[in-house]
RNA sequence: GGCGGCAUAGCCAAGUGGUAAGGCAGAGGUCUGCAAAACCUCCACUCUCCGGUUCAAAUCCGGAUGCCGCCUCCA
């Protein structure tokens, strides 16, 4: 079955298919490089980061692209107040960026552009739609793209030029511009831009923000290329924007699928810093929360649906990926035997059910349900004792292809117990010796001592479990 | 004002014509010295509301209400 995606160019759901056979390029938005990330801005990423996941489950060899914006007027205004220049300035949280998706278990993108190493590049892009007459020099002497020369303006994003846009912006100042909708290309530099400016044959001045998307992309993928994506704030005007520019520029298809994420707010109310409801990454984990907690709200709800960020879901979260940790370290635990069918064909509808949720423009609710209506099945027969170690490694597979298709397994905690020491009664004793004086005690009834050799453990983070074989130590 | 999206239990959320997945939380139970884990049972006769189409609607159509997004570089 074919994968299929929710197309905004058209907005239809369509069937899938590369430009070349088993290969994808895509070009994902990536963040503008002048604070921290905060969990809107992950949710555009991590929808990004599963889109790329389920091409390559599905054997695309995929080229992602994803830009670090290192200027514009937010990097150029916060770098001037922190008194850093903007490189120094931008190199910071462009560190911060890397150190955060890793933290996410985001997958790399093959290649980040960042728009000052393109300058040349989008130079030559605005030299040919100068060429090409549909930009002119303005009265400020910026370079601005016109709209009216482009027919296709507005139909990826589906707004009217007539109806909306020039009567939408009152702005008196725009004198430099023919059109009101008419967007920058290059601005000439002025005070506000302190240092921050490129002479080139343009002049001297600084690229607007629309063509680095344009310049980059079409450097790394090609003049067409598969898949665009962003967060449904830059459907308009920055992505109708990529268009126009880059289509006017090749006379080609610029991308053949566009996709948008929705926004998430926080407790149902948008994600503001005047509500004290926003949030960085940072900051949740500051607050206790795990990385993959954090993940697992943000992965589980499709991104076309608008997500409703709470700390109850959070919460939920650590539980429900807890269940699931539980589940593969009982499947590395179970006892000798043959194939059981009602294994096979309860595995077999699991992976379907995946698979073809999957496949429908990215249904991971649907799927992840799927995923747990199999923990319960196995973990029932596993209770009445029709679960061996060969079915084990069977459904281990098909956790392991869950994990490689959402990034949400927990690390597996062969905790090294080993090498740990608690402190009973002032004296610092091995695991295992405590896990015989533990034996002893109970052995005669002795429950006080067998709580209290339970509550070291618990003071080293780990937890004992008596089960019918012995003694288990887990991490907590 | 223009355009678009959404509304399913305490919370998150799937389901797009055939009689409400899944997770979390909660209640009771099995097992256990106690725990933990796991399992079992219960937890929306109903999908914001009002009309309509249909043998049949959470699903299609119309209307109302509410929330959200875009319409100056915010994912």
């Amino acid at each position: 079955m074919a994968i299929k995606f929710k197309n905004t160019l058209g907005n239809k759901i369509e069937e899938f298919h590369s430009i070349v056979p088993g290969q994808v390029g895509m070009y994902t938005c990536g963040p503008t490089v002048y604070d921290y990330a905060h969990i809107g801005n992950f949710r555009a990423y991590i929808f990004e980061d599963i889109l790329r996941r389920w091409l390559e489950y599905r054997g695309y060899k995929v080229t992602q692209v994803m830009n670090l914006t290192d200027v514009d007027d937010k990097t150029i205004r916060e770098s001037l107040k922190a008194g850093l220049s903007l490189v120094e300035y931008t190199a910071k949280f462009k560190k911060a960026f890397f150190e955060d998706i890793e933290t996410l278990r985001i997958e790399r993108a093959e290649v980040y552009p960042s728009a000052t190493d393109h300058i040349p590049e989008m130079v030559q892009l605005v030299e040919k739609l100068l060429e090409a007459g549909v930009a002119y020099r303005g009265g400020d002497g910026s370079i601005y793209y016109s709209i009216d020369k482009f027919p296709r303006y507005g139909l990826l994003s589906g707004k009217r030029l007539d109806k909306n846009i020039a009567g939408a912006r009152i702005d008196n100042d725009e004198y430099e511009k023919d059109q009101a909708a008419d967007f920058a290309l290059w601005k000439a530099w002025d005070e506000t831009d302190g240092d921050v400016f490129w002479e080139t044959r343009l002049g001297k001045g600084r690229p607007g923000w629309h063509i680095e998307c344009s310049a980059m992309s079409m450097k790394y993928l090609g003049e067409s290329f598969d898949i665009h994506t962003g967060g449904e704030d830059n459907l308009f005007p920055h992505h109708e924007n990529e268009v126009a520019q880059s289509e006017a520029a090749t006379g080609k298809k610029f991308v053949n699928y566009w996709m948008h994420n929705a926004h998430l707010i926080v407790e149902g109310k948008k994600m503001s810093k005047s509500l004290g409801n926003f949030f960085t990454l940072r900051q949740l984990l500051d607050r206790g929360y795990s990385p993959l907690a954090i993940r697992f709200v943000l992965v589980t709800t499709h991104y076309r649906q608008q997500l409703n960020f709470t700390f109850e879901g959070l919460d939920g979260a650590e539980t429900s990926l807890k269940r699931i940790s539980e589940f593969r370290d009982m499947l590395h635990n179970l006892p000798e035997g043959e194939i059981n069918e009602e294994t096979a064909k309860a595995l077999t509808a699991a992976r379907e059910t995946f698979e073809s949720c999957m496949d429908d423009d990215l249904n991971i609710s649907g799927a992840t349900g799927a995923f747990f209506e199999l923990i319960r099945t196995c973990n029932k027969l596993r209770d009445e004792g029709n679960l061996s170690s060969k079915d084990g490694a069977r459904i281990l597979e098909f956790v392991k292809a869950f994990d490689r298709a959402t990034g949400l397994l927990p690390n597996r905690e062969n905790a090294d117990s080993k090498a740990v020491r608690l402190i009973l009664d002032g004296q610092e004793i091995d695991i295992d010796v405590a896990l015989e004086k533990r034996r002893i005690a109970r052995e005669s009834k002795d429950w006080a001592s067998a709580d209290a050799i339970r509550e070291a453990f618990a003071d080293v983070g780990l937890e004992v479990r008596d089960t019918p074989e012995g003694p288990v130590v887990k991490k907590k």
